[in-house]
DNA sequence: GAGAGATATCTCGATGTCAAGACAGTACAC
DNA sequence: GTGTACTGTCTTGACATCGAGATATCTCTC
């Protein structure tokens, strides 16, 4: 009910009730709020990663790996499943990590069709760096939230996000 | 508590926690998920404005004129600080939504620099339909949440988002 | 074990974005 | 009024992404 403008989305619903009265533009206050704050994150991690020389997308595929644990392997399909980008894209970004000794590729020895990427120990630190970087960095992004907002907002975006994971 | 990976996120922080447990890894739990759901955001309103002919980027162009409310006109900086994209950006848009007749240019009679863009009746008739149809959508995605659960998560939202918005 | 369809990866061309800088015009202080 | 800093828009070149299709291999059925 409050109509004070708290934020450019709190503006732009506003604007959108004198304009369109007719339409119910309630679902903007939750998904415009996501892909604006996504879009500030992006630049926000882009600013962490510049101090590791390691740009997001680069950051995407060595933390996926990071995570596989030792030995840190994954097939490029796995990779692009973890990274939501198509396989043109993650054969382009293996290429050049490749290129930039951070990750290895052979050969799969059971699917000669398929190809195993690893992190190189180069990789590996670099990656480590980065992340316990970028979650100090994101740990201040949240510090308008208590302990208990932050599970709630998890929680919420779970269930919005579930049915996008479960049928893939 | 529960360790049962309900999405894909829970997974991903439940394989953090093995690979790195000096590491708290709890803000990923808000953050990832706005990343990721920002990301499938993207595609579900791709395939919306698939159906009117129209891109995302258009979308977001003709959206910002709309709500300016008549007679539709804003200047290119004001669009791209609506949009969060750059000059460069703003440029080659406008270009092409003028080529494509749903948007007009024309020189800012009070500021010599400055240029005054407009919607088209095209443009107007084109953007009115792929909202409806969009709000028709969103609304969908956000059905499994109650409106008090809505409510709660844009204002969490809300708060995470204002640091960015003011200072700018 | 042969064939059909599925799967894994890569190639290629088109495209949208960004960053940095160019340029014209404005505003303000002196 | 003149000079300096600022603002608004556009230009350019590099680059990451996507989508469609190519190729090789595997799997499953008969």
């Amino acid at each position: 009910m409050t109509e004070d403008a708290r934020d450019e989305v709190d503006r732009l619903v506003a604007a959108w009730r004198t304009e369109r009265p007719d339409l119910d533009v309630e679902p903007l206050q939750v998904l415009s709020r996501v892909s604006r704050l996504a879009k500030h994150l992006d630049r926000a991690r882009r600013a962490a990663f510049a101090e590791h020389d390691l740009e997001p997308w680069e950051f995407d595929v060595l933390t996926a790996l990071r995570r596989a644990g030792k030995p840190y392997e994954l097939s490029p399909g796995a990779l692009l499943r973890a990274t939501l980008v198509t396989s043109g894209t993650m054969t382009n970004r293996i290429d050049r990590l490749a290129q930039a000794g951070l990750v290895r590729r052979r050969p799969d020895p059971e699917d000669r069709r398929g190809v195993l990427v690893s992190l190189t120990e180069t990789g590996l630190a670099r990656v480590d760096a980065a992340f316990s970087d970028l979650l100090r960095r994101e740990h201040d992004l949240l510090s308008n939230l208590g302990p208990t907002d932050q599970r709630a907002l998890a929680g919420l975006l779970r269930t919005l996000l579930a049915p996008f994971d479960s049928p893939l």
